[in-house]
DNA sequence: CTCAGCTCCTGCGGGC
DNA sequence: TGCCCGCAGGAGCTGA
């Protein structure tokens, strides 16, 4: 489900609800979702107080006062629910629309003051783990992540270099989390279509001018996302990962059939898959 | 090393 | 109504 700007949402979701908190329970349902869950996670978890909670490409990151991180990843279906001490009591009640989806309530966190956090996962590529904060960054998951989008590594000389000699579509380029950490299908598509630039042209193919042109196209789709994502926030009050407001902002994603919305094409928005994923684009007006 | 294809899992919507 | 198919926002693994 989600993608960086998603993930973020999240992120700014649970920080309220879990920074200076302490775990007073934590209730582990299953042995593992993508992964087994690292051992004893509930004795590890119970008791400690989050510091502060971060983000690292689609990974959020909480330290806890044991001097552990609590690594969360929500795959494609993994969302976080907030339960203020006054909303539904028991576990498995009602808190969904569609009740129905509680049974993949996963993993239950309950802090002092009575919220309780719930990290449901339909598809369960989800995973959490710990590892000790100060070799975080060495964690398997995260050792190999390429520079964050909205981070000061991420410019476009080195946007460009990373292109270089590589025979891959630019799709599958933005795609590969060693490149670029934390863009997925939605906003590769929305970046390219901006900018331009055809999901098909081999990344080493492009020059370095219009490798640049990407990097703004991205952190100005990522960054508007996340405000969307924002202010659906403040509404419902809930950090589970549906997109915000933004998906009615997409210009190219999911719009098969539908007119391009760049100024002067009177192109129309074409779906193609790229290695087994489908990618939207415009073919009058991205070369 | 690079790259394409497969895989994990469940639910939903469309066509018949 | 039921069945089958394709599709879904991720990404690690395998083998060429």
């Amino acid at each position: 489900m989600p993608e960086l700007p998603e993930v973020e949402t999240v992120r700014r979701g649970l920080a309220p609800a879990m920074e200076g908190k302490t775990i007073l329970r934590a209730e582990i349902r299953r042995d593992g979702l993508r992964w087994p869950f690292p051992p004893r996670l509930a004795e590890r978890l119970t008791g400690q107080r989050t510091l502060v909670m971060r983000r690292r490409a689609k990974y959020i990151l909480s330290d806890l006062s044991s001097g552990e991180t609590l690594l969360w990843h929500l795959g494609m279906s993994g969302r976080v629910l907030i339960l203020d001490g006054d909303g539904p009591a028991q576990p498995g009640s009602f808190h969904y629309a569609h009740p129905h989806l509680a049974k993949h309530d996963h993993v239950e966190l309950t802090l002092e003051g009575g919220t309780r956090l719930i990290f449901n996962d339909v598809r369960r590529f989800g995973a959490l783990d710990l590892a000790p904060t100060p070799r975080i960054d060495d964690h398997p998951l995260l050792a190999n992540l390429g520079p964050e989008p909205l981070g000061n590594g991420f410019d476009g000389a080195y946007l460009a270099a990373a292109f270089a000699g590589r025979n891959t579509p630019v799709k599958a380029a933005l795609l590969d989390q060693r490149i670029v950490a934390g863009l997925g299908n939605i906003y590769v598509c929305e970046a390219l279509h901006r900018t331009g630039i055809s999901p098909k042209r081999k990344a080493g193919r492009l020059s370095a001018a219009r490798a640049a042109s990407l990097v703004p196209a991205i952190r100005n789709v990522l960054t508007e996302a996340i405000e969307a994502g924002g202010s659906s926030l403040r509404d419902y009050r809930q950090a589970d990962g549906e997109l915000g407001y933004f998906q009615h902002r997409f210009q190219a994603y999911g719009r098969a059939g539908k007119a391009c919305t760049q100024d002067g094409c009177s192109g129309q928005i074409t779906r193609i898959v790229q290695s087994g994923r489908s990618s939207f684009y415009c073919p009058t007006c991205q070369r």
